[in-house]
RNA sequence: GGGCAGUUACCAGAGUGGCCAAAUGGGGCUGACUGUAACUCAGCUGUCUUUCGACUUCGGUGGUUCGAAUCCAUCACUGCCCA
């Protein structure tokens, strides 16, 4: 039987350090599982493994996207089956590490298929919406899907509004692609999840963003200021850095204040996710012995 | 020593006699999440209670009043100004 090691867990918590660890014990390569350390050039405000740990231990999908190129965590799913089925032609063991959680179950659980919208029905929608609110978008939505009109959170537009899409562009209620029905996969898969005390976790991700800035995170953000509206760049680190650009903040100071800020509501966010699936067994991130025999306990 | 201003929940900060357990923001906590998810969105945040509700709060003390975070006296502390 082979087995997928997942190693996941909040933002900070410590997860590079012990997925080297992990990859030389079982020689097998780190697949990352970051919807953001996918991209280039983003590395420091990511916290993607040095390029030192990466000749170590080779690292899939981290820098494979250029800034702005489209991807999603079906395509992660695609992307890493076919991945694995390399890895397991000679490795009992694979391993994943990463904490975006979209992209782990994904990967664990399937997604369903729903097809990709083209840029014209997303440009549809916006005017929609430009046009008659988040209001219009509800009435539409309500009219295409009743069944998902239920169910869905009628405050949040965007999941809002990726309903409509879907249902415009197809032709078919967006509830009619959602199975929820778990897939199978021909390996095991073993979720170790890591966790320390909040308020620990808070401080490390405090030093972190500080660490962050001392290696040019700045510098490293300014130069892609032109792609500051790319979904790659919505994200912790970055988006506060181009608001002190664009005159929000007035002082670095503040930028790093709201980037830890930031960077806590995030893995609070983890947190919440990763605590509702049942199959996680947690550690500490440094009872790397307890995890290893946690692991081939699962062997047999 | 004199003058003025202030002291409200974790923080900031409204509230100047009843509609106040007390606006709002932040923080914190809890949760949702199926394709751009480090996104996006929701709830809670004095105590007890599932709810209704009950109880204790607005620097301390003592008053005025049917009723006080709000008015008066006094004490303490803080800030600014004059010495």
């Amino acid at each position: 039987m082979k087995h997928l090691i997942v190693v996941l867990g909040p933002t900070g918590v410590g997860k590079t350090a012990l997925s080297l660890t992990l990859a030389k014990k079982f020689s097998t390569p780190v697949i990352s599982a970051d919807s953001r350390q996918i991209y280039k050039g983003i590395e420091i405000g990511t916290a993607a493994a040095t390029e030192s740990e990466r000749t170590l231990t080779e690292h899939l999908f981290v820098g494979i996207k250029e800034l702005g190129e489209y991807y999603s965590a079906g395509q992660f799913e695609q992307d890493v089956l076919e991945k694995l089925s390399n890895i397991f032609e000679h490795n009992d063991y694979a391993l994943m590490v990463g904490g975006s959680m979209m992209y782990i179950d994904a990967v664990c659980n399937g997604m369903d298929n729903i097809p990709y919208v083209d840029g014209e029905t997303r440009k549809n929608v916006a005017d929609i919406f430009q046009k008659q609110g988040l209001e219009g978008i509800r009435n539409l939505l309500q009219l295409l899907d009743s069944e998902h009109y239920k169910r869905i959170d009628l405050k949040n537009k965007q999941r809002l509004m990726h309903a409509v899409e879907v249902c415009l562009m197809t032709g078919k209620p967006y509830s009619s692609f959602l199975s929820a029905s778990k897939k199978a996969r021909n390996f095991r898969i073993i979720k170790i999840g890591l966790n320390r005390e909040r308020e620990e976790l808070y401080e490390r991700i405090n030093t972190r963003v500080e660490e962050m800035f001392a290696l040019g995170l700045f510098e490293e953000a300014k130069q892609f200021y032109h792609l500051k509206d790319t979904n790659a760049l919505n994200t912790v680190g970055y988006k506060e850095i181009y608001q002190y650009m664009d005159g929000v903040y007035s002082d670095i100071e503040t930028v790093k204040k709201m980037i830890k800020q930031n960077s806590r509501h995030y893995a609070k966010r983890q947190l919440t996710w990763f605590r509702r699936d049942s199959e996680i067994v947690w550690f500490h991130p440094d009872n790397i012995n307890g995890i290893i025999s946690y692991i081939e306990s699962c062997e047999k």
